[in-house]
DNA sequence: ACAAATTATTAACATTTGTTAAGCAATGCT
DNA sequence: AGCATTGCTTAACAAATGTTAATAATTTGT
C-alpha cells in the first residue's frame, strides 16, 4: 500500500462504495499521524480508554500477561487495521498494545465513532461489518487454539497472515517478512518457544515452511494451508452488499 | 427474568436509559417468538444468513466440526443474548447453532439492524458496545483456552457462567442448574471427556465444585475465581455512559 | 570490531492431557 | 419391570507438549 493513501479508506472500501463525504469523514479519521518506534507500548491493561488508533504502517500486537508469568498474544495488527476496537464499551484498556516495528498510528476518540453513526448509514454499516469479520476472525483463532496440535496451528496462522497480508499486498506470494521471533510465535500459538522451534524444524523438513530469520517461504501454499487445516469461508466470503442492504 | 417482559429490552438498557420510541423498536426485534425443542438445530453452516435470532428462553450453542471428528463449542447463549451477529458481514453461516434445553427464539432480519442505525444512534451505539463486549469475552475465552490448564479452565468457565446467570437472574448464588454433559464440557474446554471427568473430580476432592448431574454446588465463589485466575474487569467494568457520548 | 545480549537449536526428562476400554449408574422406552 | 441407551468414572497406557539446561548463531550497542 502507498504511504499517501489512506489506510482506513482503502480497508473500507473493500465494502462498499463510498460517496465522497464519506471518504473525507473516513480520512479524518487519520489526521495526525505520529511516528511510533518498535518495541513501544501504545498502551497498557487498565490505561483509560477513550479513543481508537489506525495503524497506518508497521506492525504491532496486543496481549496479556497470566498469573504464572507467561503471555498470550492475542492479535497481531497490519497496517490498515484500527486497534482497540474491544474497548469501545469500557472506560480501560483490556490489553496491552505493543509496536512490533516502527510504524505510523493515528489516533481519534470513540467520540468520532458517533459522528460516523451520525452521518452515514452505510459507514456504519461497514464498521459493524468490520467488527463482525474480526469476531469471525477471532473465532477460527480459538477453534485453532483449543483444538489443533503444534503444527496445525503453526500452519493455520502462517497461512492466515499470508491471506492477509496478501490483502493490502496483491503482489505477496509465498515469500514474506514475518518480522516475529519464536518467543512471539509462541505467544500467539500458546505453546512453548522450544516447541515452536520444533514444529518449524518438523514443518520444513516437510518442504511445507521454510524461515530464515524473519524470512517465510511457503512452497505450496495450498499444502500449508491443508496441513493447517485452514477452511477460508471466514475469510473469503463475498463481502456483504451492505449497500444493497440500506437502500 | 419474567417471561413476558423483553429480554432484549433488559438487555439493552444495562447500557442506557432509552427513549419510549427506542424500547418499541427493540421490542419489535422480539415479534413472532417460536417455540423450539432441545436439541434441534437453529441453523448448519453454510445455510444462507440473513437474520439474527433473540434468544428469549431456554440455552443454545455454536459450533464447529473439525476434519479429526473433534467438536468445538464456541458460545454457549443464554435468554436475552443475541445469536447470529457475526455473521452480519457474510451471506453464509459460519457455526451450527443447536438449541441445549427445550426454549423460545425470536428472528428478525439483518435488515432491521439497519433501521436501527437509520432510527436511533443511541441504539446503534449499544448494538456496538455489545458487540464490543462480545469480544471482550472471546478474548478471554481464547487466553483461557490458549494458556491455561484443565483446572484453571474449568474454573474460569464455571465462574463466567456464574456471573453471566447471575446478571439476568440476581438471586442466583453458589447453586444453579447448568444443563450441560461432560461431553459439552470438554467440547467448549477444548478437553477430552475423559479429562473433564478426571478435573470435576479433583475439584469436588478440593472442596471448590460439586456437580450433580446438572446441578452445581459453588461453596466458595471467591475460592473458584482465584482458581480459574478469573479477572472480572471484561464483565464488570461500569458501563460506559454511552449517552453521554452521544450528547 | 568486540563484548553483551538476544534468539534459536537440541537433548533429556517431566508433566499434562488424550485414548481405549471396561464397568457402573442413571435415564428413557416399551 | 426390564432392556437399551446414554453418561460418568476409573485405570493403564500413549502421545503431545512443557521445562531446564547447554550450546551455537545472530544481532545490538559502543
Amino acid at each position: 500500500m502507498s504511504q499517501d493513501q489512506s489506510c482506513i479508506l482503502h480497508h473500507f472500501s473493500h465494502y462498499c462504495s463510498l460517496s465522497k463525504e464519506e471518504k473525507e469523514l473516513l480520512v479524518s479519521l487519520e489526521e495526525s499521524p505520529t511516528d511510533i518506534k518498535a518495541g513501544s507500548l501504545l498502551w497498557e491493561m487498565g490505561d483509560p480508554a477513550s479513543e481508537f488508533c489506525t495503524l497506518k504502517s508497521g506492525w504491532a500486537f496486543s496481549y496479556r500477561h497470566l498469573e504464572n508469568g507467561n503471555r498470550q498474544i492475542l492479535e497481531v495488527f497490519l497496517p490498515g487495521d484500527i486497534i482497540g476496537l474491544r474497548e469501545f464499551a469500557f472506560s480501560q484498556r483490556l490489553e496491552n498494545v505493543r509496536m512490533i516495528t516502527d510504524g505510523v498510528v493515528c489516533h481519534f476518540p470513540h467520540k468520532r465513532l458517533l459522528e460516523i453513526f451520525r452521518q452515514s448509514i452505510s459507514l456504519t454499516s461497514v464498521v459493524f461489518a468490520i467488527a463482525s469479520r474480526h469476531q469471525a476472525l477471532l473465532t477460527e483463532r480459538l477453534v485453532n487454539l483449543a483444538r489443533r496440535s503444534a503444527r496445525q496451528k503453526t500452519a493455520h496462522f502462517l497461512y492466515e497472515m499470508y491471506l492477509r497480508l496478501r490483502q493490502t499486498n496483491s503482489h505477496i506470494d509465498g515469500q514474506f517478512r514475518l518480522p516475529l521471533s519464536q518467543e512471539q510465535l509462541a505467544d500467539i500459538l500458546g505453546l512453548s518457544p522450544v516447541h515452536v522451534s520444533r514444529t518449524f524444524s518438523s514443518l520444513s523438513e516437510e518442504g511445507l515452511v521454510f524461515r530464515d530469520r524473519h524470512n517465510l517461504t511457503i512452497p505450496d501454499l495450498k499444502a500449508l494451508a491443508e496441513a493447517g487445516e485452514f477452511d477460508d469461508c471466514y475469510l473469503h466470503d463475498d463481502v456483504r452488499p451492505l449497500f444493497d442492504l440500506s437502500a
